[in-house]
RNA sequence: GCCGCCGUAGCUCAGUCUGGAAGAGCGCCGGACUGUGGAUCCGGAGGUCCCGGGUUCAAAUCCCGGCGGCGGUCCCA
């Protein structure tokens, strides 16, 4: 045990964890470009009054960081995720409509850690503020879809609901007492089968009659069209059902990956602000739960800036992206250091130290990272630092090449050595390099 | 929050059952080795045995409580 450790649930990120993670934000980051959106950042902590009510009961009474500050008396939080924190931005700053805006960044909850899941973790959000228009769910969704596949990540699927169907199949046309206590219990779909649901909705007191038909409802299952048509059929007379499934059709028309889409029922995400489409992205292999996720929520930011804005957007939660690609081999941590040249001092007296200091100082005006020795190291020393740190162009640097004006420069993958003039040490290892 | 397993060096762990001097491998640092060995060998540093209390002549080991990690549950990224 550590004498000093990090809180539970927080973690340190080494620099081969880090150089993996910051490639991966690089690509999610590069798509979020790619579709327009721009960045922004907030604070990591906002007043308790701007984030309350707007999660649901148990992510704010237990899962939201907040505490009194000792001086001023005032009640803080830690973010719990980027959207709201978008919404009260909007109470603060001017934008133009679209506002299409990326935001990378750090989120706190207070779980019980385990597999993919942390206290504190990184999502990379995206949101589009302004449209009401099933285009702009389908963008989001296709964004997302893109920033995965261009990871390496191809087995998701996409889980797709919407908020006025739930609402209107369960709370209006069965007027069901308590939906909430349903929600959760047709959400372990998934985990739990037809039968375990059927036991928990008896347990919880509902007759077999509706059981029978949440059953019902929550097998339609198939293509997305298919779905759709089945409950136009049965639910269409409701206005929510009818809303929802004219903005899912039009939604799918707009997304690029239908083929991982399912529209499922039982889908139906905690946090309270949704209003519209919902959904996720899951991948079979680790079980790790949802990699992704999210959904519109049109009456979020009014509450903000007293202005009706429908906005929609989604998150790509960035740790469990790299533990279920590091579990599927699609990542590796072999990469320990950015650097790729070492140059080796064989001798330590102020002359070569200022030659070899030289030396790296041409590679660095290249562009190439270079490490020097600033430990006045043996050669064998140096050489097994190189080594374990994965540089493979070691250029030596002694009395001789000094005197002569020379470098020797050492390419671990071939093997092979070459003297060369001070002049050329660029340009040879940049062979070695690319070679 | 609840249930289960676990906690000994930076890491992986042995030792715990049956109480009696704190260990191994890897990693780290250095050397053998005259200037270019991903080798081999040698040496060195590194410990609150998670924390607190109890039992005992004696606790890493037994008992109680806490904390932390992992898995499940809940929920989610």
């Amino acid at each position: 045990m550590p004498k000093y450790s990090v809180p539970k649930g927080f973690r340190d990120l080494p620099p081969d964890i880090m150089i993996l993670r910051k490639k991966i934000l690089r690509i999610i980051e590069e798509t979020f470009i790619k579709y327009g959106y721009d960045p922004i950042e907030t604070p990591a902590l906002e007043y308790w009054d701007t984030l309350k009510g707007k999660y649901g009961e148990e992510a704010e009474n237990k899962l939201v960081y907040k505490f009194k500050d000792p001086w001023s008396e005032k009640w803080y939080a830690l973010r719990y995720d980027l959207t709201v924190p978008l919404a009260r931005f909007l109470s603060n700053h001017v934008v133009q409509f679209p506002f299409r805006r990326y935001h990378i960044s750090r989120v706190w909850r207070h779980e019980n850690p385990q597999r993919g899941r942390y206290r504190e973790f990184w999502q990379c959000d995206i949101d589009i503020v302004g449209s009401p228009y099933p285009e702009a769910d389908a963008e989001i969704v296709n964004v997302l879809s893109e920033a995965i596949e261009n990871i390496g990540l191809r087995n998701f699927k996409i889980k797709l609901n919407d908020r006025r169907m739930l609402a209107g199949i369960f709370e209006e046309t069965l007027s069901l007492k308590n939906v909430i206590s349903v929600y959760r219990i047709i959400d372990k779909l998934d985990k739990i089968g037809y039968e375990g649901v059927r036991e928990e909705l008896a347990k919880a007191g509902y007759s077999n009659e509706t059981i029978e038909k949440i059953i019902e409802i929550i097998s339609i299952s198939g293509s997305p069209e298919k779905v759709l048509d089945e409950i136009e059929e049965m639910y269409g007379g409701n206005r929510k059902v009818g809303e929802a499934v004219l903005h899912l059709r039009e939604m799918l028309d707009f997304i690029k990956y239908r083929n991982k889409v399912s529209v499922e029922l039982s889908l139906v995400r905690g946090l309270d602000y949704y209003t519209g489409p919902i959904f996720e992205y899951v991948v079979e292999k680790p079980k790790i739960g949802s990699i992704a996720g999210g959904g519109r929520y049109d009456n979020l930011i009014e509450i903000y800036t007293g202005k009706h804005t429908p906005s929609t957007g989604g998150s790509i939660g960035i740790e469990r992206v790299i533990d279920a690609g590091l579990e599927l081999g699609i990542f590796r941590l072999d990469m320990k250091t950015y650097t790729k040249v070492y140059v080796l001092s064989l001798k330590h007296d102020r002359e070569t130290y200022l030659y070899a200091s030289a030396i790296a100082n041409m590679l660095r005006e290249k562009g190439i990272p270079t490490q020097v020795d600033v430990m006045r190291r043996s050669e064998q020393a140096q050489r097994r630092y190189a080594i374990k740190k994965g540089i493979n162009v070691v250029v030596y640097v002694g009395p001789k090449e000094v005197s002569e004006r020379r470098a020797t420069i050492y390419d671990r993958k071939s093997g092979t050595r070459k003297v060369v003039d001070l002049g050329r040490v660029v340009e040879e290892v940049l062979k070695f390099l690319e070679g």
